[in-house]
DNA sequence: ATTAGTGCAAATCGTTTGCACCCAG
DNA sequence: CTGGGTGCAAACGATTTGCACTAAT
C-alpha cells in the first residue's frame, strides 16, 4: 500500500488565491489577501484562505513572517535557503543571501554547544518609492 | 514645567516580578511567569505581569522574541544592541554580538535602496544539556 | 461514488482594555 | 490626598476547528 497519497485537488478558490499571490510583489496578510480576492470578485472564504496559505507554506512554495504585532504575513517564494528584506510600508519584499551569515549563525551556536541549529533573519526598512513618498 | 514626569512606582507585585525575571537564565511567557509567581506564593494578577513585561521592554531592560507560535518570551537583557542564541527546549538564552552581521544587514538594505534599516536575527538550536537529555 | 475541499459560525489563544478599588509618594 | 497601579472580567484580533454541504477525481 502506498505510505500517504496527499491528493491535493485543484479547485476554484486555491486558484484565484494563487493567482493573486503571483500578482504580489511584496508580502500580505491573510485577511488583506481575503479582502483583495472579494473586490476582485473572487468568492473565496477567509478560512480557505488561511487553509491554502498554510498549504503553500508547508509545501514551500511561501514563507510566513511576524509582524512585531504578531499578524503574519505571506508571499510566494523561492524554495532555496534565503532571507528577506521588507519594506515596513508598502511590504515589497526582495529576497536576499547571505553566505557568511549562515556561516557566523552555525558558527556562533556551536562555539556555544548548540546543536541542531537554524535562524531567522529579517531586515527591515523603507523602500525608496515609500521614503519618496 | 516637566515635559512628561513618568513617575514609575515601586510596588510589591513589580518586586516579585523582576525577582523571578532576574532569576531566570533564559526567555519565558508572560503566562509561564505568571504560573511560576502563583507557585511561588506571590500574589501577582496575570494583568500586571503582562503590563510590568511591557514596561520593562519599553524601558529597554528586557526584550521580547516571538515564537513561530506568536507567542512572546520575554528575558531581562543587555541594552546594548545584540542578538539572540536560543535553546528550543529549555529556552536558555546566550547573548551574541556580530559586527559583521549588522555591517552585513545595513549593507543589503542600503543596496537595494532601503532606509530606516533595523533587523531581527535570532538563532535556534539545543544546547548542550538538552542535547545530553 | 468517494473523499478532499469549502464556508460559516463557534471556539481558541495570547494579549489588551474598561473600570472600580487600592496604595505608594 | 491623588494619581499611578492592580485585578477581574469582558473585549479583542488573528487564526483554528466542528460540521454539514459541495465538488474534484
Amino acid at each position: 500500500m502506498k505510505p500517504t497519497p496527499p491528493a491535493t485537488r485543484s479547485t476554484r478558490q486555491r486558484g484565484e488565491v494563487m493567482a493573486l499571490l503571483q500578482e504580489m510583489d511584496g508580502a500580505r496578510s491573510a485577511q488583506q489577501l481575503h479582502m483583495m480576492l472579494r473586490e476582485r470578485g473572487a468568492k473565496v472564504g477567509l478560512t480557505t484562505v488561511y487553509r491554502t496559505l498554510q498549504l503553500l507554506v508547508d509545501a514551500g512554495d511561501a514563507d510566513a513572517t511576524r509582524l512585531p504585532g504578531g499578524e503574519q504575513l505571506f508571499r510566494l517564494c523561492s524554495r532555496t535557503h534565503h532571507h528577506h528584506l521588507v519594506c515596513r510600508d508598502c511590504g515589497k519584499t526582495v529576497e536576499v543571501a547571505g553566505p557568511a551569515v549562515e556561516r557566523w549563525a552555525d558558527q556562533v551556536a556551536t562555539d556555544n554547544g548548540f546543536t541542531d541549529v537554524s535562524h531567522t533573519i529579517e531586515i527591515f526598512g523603507t523602500c525608496r518609492d515609500c521614503a519618496a513618498r
